[in-house]
DNA sequence: CATATTTGTTCGTTTGTCGAATAAAACAAT
DNA sequence: ATTGTTTTATTCGACAAACGAACAAATATG
């Protein structure tokens, strides 16, 4: 009845490689430090995964030591030799790619322009595993172990199932077993807010302790919520399309189908349409604007467009909201609010925060930090690798185990 | 940098008691096959429980064995003459209580009608140390070792701490110690809404799997959530005053402070008031009606009368809005709806339904499960009286350890 | 070169769990 | 009555995992 247990044996070995990946090449000595363990088990555990090639010494120690007094430590860090992982990120009209060795190092970053939306299931995972492979080719990488693939909508990890997205028109599509098919290799899934969420707290400590609400705002809004470092996982991914929420009853039309949606009000394409719309040129069909085009669009709003700046502050208003149901819902510890987005959080923030303050109840409001990430697409590939690498550190261990 | 960890002895020892107060009377077999452990093992706990009293064997099996062949098994359960555990609900005006022995079987219960709305916070914990002494004086338990008290707001159960309450005008008020020092025993205290949602799960084992959402409608509406049969906890309590979250801008006035809280359409409060306002009569201050008045009004509106109608209409609209928001945010399994409001469930189903429909994204709505159970507030302090006791079983356990 | 200092390993011990054998306590069959 | 049969519980030896203490290793300092 207690499903599949770790042995104790594993979950140490996991957890001593999990710190290994985020602290960087470590001493022994700091391994303990950072596990509170002895630094017996921690030599005890080392050995065998020095033996099995997982881990190698750190070359070149010598530069550490010179003015500390006793033995000099030896890092330890992953192997760099035995393969490599791509992490993929699917937007509406763009594929990014990156190459990272199994330490973990980045090798090559690629961004394809390819417009997505309304492909058949086989011909989007066909267009996918063809620039997956065109990348690892022509970056030299022959020995690729996984694939991460990160992307809009609600995105079942374990099951390896996107049971909707934006993107696709198919429902409850087996993306990870469509695509590791063809790739001949494992691919995991994950929702991009979620894996935007992972790689920012990946680099600030004070976010893996506690409750963390990343809110990404770009394509569309979505969520990450991460429960003591780890990824909350709700029934399906976990909260990851907050965006859906509707929080106006009569608002506007949002691609999903629903009305005033949090997403209809704050998405890229949602304020670009909008803004059309204002200068009475037809509605455009949903539409992903380019970088260039948002940038426009706020510069003008700040060059004093008294429409625009509605729309601007209308968004700020309804992030207020979504950030105060998260508060009394969720009681994070931490919001983190990123993604492309956040380019124009000076005119949302007023209207943000004016109605955070208006609609929380004031004795939650003071447990909640929120702070603002500028984040490019590229931590998405970075947090979508590293839990591919995560898997696979788990896998080699599973492995030795059987 | 690990906290506080529990010897693996101390985590063993604590599932065992857990499931053998959820369980009921066990043997050490069936022990084992709840917990997944060898019979070895649970013979070795159980020997030292049974040394130092918490455990007995159970009398009078004869009268199970007779049909079934081998030996027959000895139920261990827990000794009932360790002394006592006291459960307190307050509400607006009114405090339960109820006595249970150390086996966690009732013994005594008490309902007071005491307005507690508006005292000083040292007059309100004189008042409930008071109430308390005299139940226990009078139910005979001279040896009291814990006392559990649930309450509306938003409570710190760790810190044992109100940060807020609509009952109280003080905000952080250290209730535990304050009350603990009265009374001169550990006190437990925990949100209503928390406490109601553990009660509704340890008779459900299928609300123990993944995360279930239990949306309490009463003198307030509050949120009990639970990941694996454990209260989540937030950076406070843990989304347990959901009721304040506003989802109408120009709704109406919430006891918060606020306006269109979703507690301000679906409390007894705000449903009593609102139909006071359609019948023209002066508006009251905020008041909780008693069970008849609001029996009243729901047999009111289902003889026919349509601006009550329109008023649970609405009301129940909302319940459907707060369920979606749920869905999209928690991505529960089990959404339970309990609480006394539930006595107008036929009339709040069709435009909850809608709403759920309406506001939901169709690929999260198949994924949870919603239940309406009918719930008197004996279960509340059924839970906190749970609760304590499963925190007597920790120290018990801490002490043995020390 | 001896000493101090810090890192890493070895080794014996403790703790917790398990499997297998064994004992215990009933019923069933002859 | 006695002898199996069946299921429950205990005992005992084995094993895994982690720890503390002692010890070896590698460097800086005086």
């Amino acid at each position: 009845m207690s499903g599949s247990s770790l042995s104790p044996r594993e979950v140490a070995r996991r957890r001593l490689l999990d710190t290994l990946r985020r602290e960087g090449p470590l001493a022994r000595v700091e391994i303990g430090h950072h596990l509170g363990m002895s630094p017996a088990s921690v030599s005890e555990l080392t050995a065998s995964l020095l033996d099995e090639g997982v881990l190698v010494t750190e070359e070149g120690s010598e530069a550490l030591s010179g003015l500390i007094r006793g033995r000099p430590k030896v890092r330890l860090f992953f192997a760099d030799s035995l393969g490599f992982v791509i992490g993929v990120w699917t937007g509406f009209n763009r594929i990014e790619l990156r190459l990272v060795d199994s330490a973990g190092r980045n090798r090559a970053s690629r961004h394809v322009e390819r417009p997505l939306r309304n492909l058949e299931a086989d011909a989007l995972m066909d267009v996918l595993s063809e620039t997956i492979t065109a990348f690892a080719r022509d970056s030299g990488a022959p020995d690729v172990k996984a694939v991460g693939l990160a992307c809009q909508g609600y995105v079942d990890t374990k099951e390896g199932i996107v049971a909707w997205s934006p993107v696709l028109g198919t429902r409850d599509l087996p993306l990870a077993e469509g695509l590791g098919q063809r790739l001949g290799k494992p691919v995991l899934i994950e929702n991009d807010a979620s894996a935007m969420a992972f790689a920012i707290a990946q680099r600030d400590p004070a976010l893996r302790v506690g409750r963390t609400a990343c809110l990404m705002i770009g394509d569309g809004v979505g969520l990450g919520f991460l429960v003591q470092g780890e990824l909350y996982r709700g029934a399906r991914s976990g909260g990851s399309e907050f965006g859906h929420v509707r929080l106006r009853r009569s608002g506007p039309q949002c691609r999903c189908g629903g009305r005033g949606c949090i997403e209809a009000f704050l998405a890229d394409y949602a304020l670009h349409r909008d803004a059309q719309l204002i200068d009475h040129r037809p509605a455009p069909t949903i539409l992903i604007p380019s970088e260039d085009a948002m940038g426009a669009l706020v510069a003008q709003a700040r060059a004093g467009d008294t429409a625009l700046l509605h729309l601007f502050r209308e968004a700020g208003e309804v992030l207020g909201d979504a950030a105060s149901i998260l508060i009394q819902t969720l009681e994070p510890d931490h919001i983190v609010i990123c993604g492309p987005g956040t380019r124009a959080m000076d005119l949302l923030s007023p209207s943000f925060e004016a109605a955070l303050e208006h609609q929380t109840i004031p004795a939650l409001r003071s447990l909640t930090t929120i702070q603002v990430v500028e984040s490019s697409m590229d931590l998405l590939t970075e947090g979508v690798v590293m839990q591919a690498l995560r898997e696979l550190d788990q896998d080699l261990a599973r492995l030795r185990a059987a």
